[in-house]
DNA sequence: TAGATTGTTAATCGATTAACAATC
DNA sequence: TAGATTGTTAATCGATTAACAATC
């Protein structure tokens, strides 16, 4: 019992080691999180990968291969604990640490942004927002004081902030991105139309709406 | 002389029809317009396949394997015609129709969208915002008044609107969906966090921030 | 034990890239 | 013509799915 434990042990700590999680199941874990939650407040705590695989329209054999990313063990003839998924998608995803951001570009979808309060529940809190335009500076948008673009690098640096959004008009959004890596930003998230081009390290994420929004046009155009 | 020309007609037609585009060449066409919009402004007027690729981070064999699907024919040792281009993604992406759109959930995101005076150039029209909290109904929302929810569905059929947006809570959206698609909706962009489970030949795009997030808060917890 | 469901290997499918003859 | 770049086939890579022994 003993050995067998150890051995199991072994197991696990190999493959979470040897396993490097594809891109593709990285994006489907928030989809989980968001269906076992909720799976969680109708009070269900046990769920078999096909019950999940329903629930988002897909098969069970990726629900459990996405699933193994996370460590959690299913049990054979009764699935998963929901409880252990949400809480081992939580860390996986870096729900529990403070994730803190800088915004550039306090317009409509600025605002919007500013004004998401759901993404406290991720961790994700946008602690500063900055603007070129002179009439939005020193406003208070959201309960966040609109600072001038060109203290934003400085501001980063000192705050070790290394996560930044961008929501400027795309003409400016290359310029405001060197800004970012410049105070020391790691992660970007652009929702310009354009693809930022930035070292290698800096791990960019190009929101383009028009690409979303590509099949759905194709579609009506039939 | 003659022969060679229908030869070459006859070549481009069995292409076009043969092939169908896939998913992903489909959301990069819109970053390729973005990039060569950007050139003919600089007075650019032809490119080659990786000045293309340079600009926008990628191999030259994949943006000419996804032009191919515009129908446009570049000429080797010179290039494409940026001109071109452009108009024939325009036209493939359906950017010159007028799309009409319904917005259900006047929020943060859906006054972001309903304000984004960009999607015009598109063809994306939004002529309708709904929802459900009194104190929105009747008030003006960037141009637009927002009403009652429960006349979306009648007003959709009346209006031949084909596209909805879904910028509700997650808890409603599946609702809300539902009731778009019995008012003859065929194609919806959901920025809620809940996969739509949709009758099969709805088109649905999940615009889900979190998946988004995914790999940028994996990045800053190491 | 029998039924259900897991974890995992191998097969398939789709998308990207390398290689190169055709051609401007 | 020589150099550059195209369009396309074949090879590779990555992601999805089928199949099934292991096990609760």
């Amino acid at each position: 019992m003993l050995i067998d434990r150890n051995l199991s042990n072994i197991k696990i700590a190999r493959r979470a080691a040897s396993l490097v999680i594809t891109r593709a199941s990285l994006g489907r874990l928030p989809l989980y999180h968001h269906y076992l939650a909720s799976s969680a407040d109708k009070g269900i705590h046990q769920m078999s990968s096909s019950a999940i695989g329903r629930g988002l329209n897909c098969v069970p054999v990726q629900v459990r291969k996405d699933l193994q990313y996370t460590g959690v063990i299913g049990k054979p003839g009764l699935g998963y604990s929901v409880d252990e998924l949400l809480r081992a998608i939580e860390s996986f995803l870096g729900w529990n640490n403070v994730n803190e951001a800088f915004l550039a570009g306090a317009g409509n979808l600025g605002t919007a942004l500013l004004g998401h309060e759901g993404f406290s529940k991720f961790g994700l809190h946008i602690v500063g927002a900055f603007d070129t335009d002179p009439d939005k500076i020193g406003r208070s948008v959201h309960g966040r004081e609109v600072m001038p673009l060109h203290k934003m690098g400085d501001l980063a640096w000192r705050m070790s902030i290394h996560l930044g959004i961008v929501t400027t008009p795309a003409e400016v959004a290359q310029v405001v991105a060197d800004e970012m890596v410049k105070g020391g930003i790691e992660a970007i998230w652009n929702f310009a139309d354009v693809q930022l081009v930035l070292p290698k390290h800096i791990v960019v994420h190009n929101e383009d709406l028009y690409s979303s929004l590509a099949p759905l046009f194709r579609k009506l155009s039939r």
